[in-house]
DNA sequence: AGTGTAGTTTGACGATCGCCGTACTACTCC
DNA sequence: GGAGTAGTACGGCGATCGTCAAACTACACT
């Protein structure tokens, strides 16, 4: 975090300036339960959920701004839901199935599930 | 709703004021989770799951005032997990399993093994 | 060095949230 | 009728939320 301004840039870092994640132990229910209440992240999560590997955050095109794109993310990885790390100029997301699976067995799934039944339904949007 | 203040009360409308409760294909999924993210929220709705019939609001006892425990009742009826009832002088609680169950396969059962599993691992309250 | 792309940070905004106390209503039982 | 019990309605409080625009940083590719 100490932005030296290091001129002669001494080692290049790999490509990452490091990202706080809760360790899989830390992982709460309710943060869980409320990142994904918010519809804006359950779309996020669910294509995360579709996707085998990593997507970049500009992948997404969420309808909202870039900002607010960058605060959805981030309660995301706060929470515990993906994890994301920075390649070259990308940041790269994904989901923390395992973690998540572990903690709390077949919630993603059923949770994935009734995202799905729900828009199949029509309740895609908003009624 | 028109409180005409009726001093000499017509009709005793057979122990109930009405309750608006969402009909089944109204029941949304982010609001469900959301109703479920607070803990307060989510003690009462376990409880609920535990028991075989209604229960009255009384017997929560929640570690809240009166007036919190009604609103957070009423997030739980206008959101579809339970459905209230009066009774005489109580009004009674009941988890809406049948909906969520058809709405939702299997998510109540997975939110519910969930908050026991982290409940078991001594997260009950606050880490 | 310069331009472009991807994402961050800050600070603000209005809305909602959880919480409370007070005053009130509805019902029961004596 | 009067007292007691169960829950509601009405503000009001501070905190959090989702949102945005503007200014910024980090990296890549000429």
């Amino acid at each position: 975090m100490q932005t030296q301004t290091t001129p002669t840039a001494p080692q290049p870092q790999t490509t990452g300036r490091s990202l706080e994640h809760p360790r899989r132990e830390e992982i709460r229910l309710e943060d869980v339960l409320h990142a994904l209440s918010e519809p804006m992240r359950m779309r996020v999560v669910r294509t995360l959920a579709e996707e085998p590997g990593e997507l970049s955050c500009s992948v997404f095109d969420l309808p909202v701004s870039k900002s607010t794109t960058t605060h959805h993310f981030r309660v995301l990885r706060e929470c515990g839901v993906i994890n994301q790390i920075y390649r070259g100029t990308a940041k790269m997301n994904a989901l923390r199935r395992d973690d998540l699976d572990a903690l709390f067995p077949g919630l993603l799934d059923s949770v994935l599930a009734a995202a799905a039944l729900q828009e199949g339904r029509g309740g895609g949007d908003r009624g």
